[in-house]
DNA sequence: GATGAAATTAGTTCAAG
DNA sequence: CTTGAACTAATTTCATC
């Protein structure tokens, strides 16, 4: 994966913050000319960095219905695809998949429509159970992070960044800055089976 | 409130979809002309229903760090502060407050860092438990939701709109199409204390 | 409140370092 | 990979309906 530099990441926070900033603007922010920060946006959207620039609507002021977080617990395997299943919901908002096999889904649904979604999206059989909770405040404050909390590769250590990988050793989970350190590390065999 | 027409909501959809869609191509697709698609969206702006332009980007291709899910537990009335103050970490993104009074947040984090970015952003009395969830895949997949799943009002069977407000009655939740509606039902002492 | 024409401003292409 | 200049396109202003 190509590298992104510093000017790259200050592009982000200046459009994650405004994303109908002109381009100019941003060109005298971070020094560079008008058509590079165009280049280097396209870049970023062919890297799916970038997965698209969007709006962050106050669901409260607009959709009818109630926002609930749907936890569901899937059968072993189906994770994933409930996921993807929910995801196509277009009364599902934002989805997270979960190491421990469960999906966490934000949707705003008339309150007795919420079985409706779930049999109309995701196979019974993969659900185990699952759980909904009303939601009375809902927040996105998107921020591209600095380096607070740079991770050190567990190898070299060196700082982690976006290239690097994470692995878990005995229930902790360790970061490495470069495929080749994990790759070091996992011929000491110092790798779990559940590595990530 | 003032009212949303179905105008506006298409121009949101269109720019939920792309918001950096030239405003002349809205217009086209809306049927009105640039400068009427030009102050919708500043009156959106300035209802609050648009809360900012922004991007969605790819976290996992980004940052340093892990993504979690973190599940708060608050102690009774602190979950509005609670959920403010982890809004505010820049390491978090996204903020779930709920009616029963936890608080789910999407944050990306050197594992060992969760305890950290709770100790500095909630006080410890607030916390009654916690959980961490790692997150294996994230999507965000926001659509404004056309009258798929319409409410009907309890009082006069309209469709309930965002203008619309809700209540439980006997842990069962009621949409009424405006405040008169609800206020003839709350007349009628249909509603419970907990009334939302 | 909405529009079309004019003026301003932004974005992209391209030749060149 | 970057730029400045030229070109193209988008947005806002404003007078008018």
């Amino acid at each position: 994966m190509p590298q992104l530099d510093d000017t790259d990441l200050e592009i982000l926070r200046l459009l994650v913050a405004n994303a109908r900033r002109p381009y100019s603007e941003i060109a005298d922010k971070v020094g560079v000319s008008p058509p590079t920060v165009s280049d280097r946006i396209d870049r970023l959207q062919e890297l799916g960095v970038i997965r698209r620039f969007t709006l962050d609507v106050d669901r409260s002021t607009l959709d009818a219905g109630i926002q609930v977080l749907i936890d569901v617990s899937t059968a072993p395997g189906t994770t994933e695809d409930v996921a993807e299943s929910l995801a196509s919901q277009n009364v599902v908002e934002h989805v997270y998949a979960t190491a421990d096999g469960s999906v966490v889904a934000h949707a705003t649904v008339p309150e007795d429509a919420v079985h409706e979604v779930l049999e109309e999206s995701v196979a019974t059989e993969n659900v185990e159970s699952f759980d909904v909770r009303l939601l009375t405040d809902e927040q996105w404050t998107p921020e591209v992070s600095g380096t607070a909390f740079a991770l050190e590769c567990a190898v070299c250590g060196d700082e982690v960044t976006s290239q690097g990988e994470t692995a878990r050793i005995d229930g902790e989970f360790v970061a490495f800055c470069s495929s080749s350190c994990r790759e070091a590390a996992a011929e000491e065999g110092q790798l779990a089976a559940d590595s990530i």
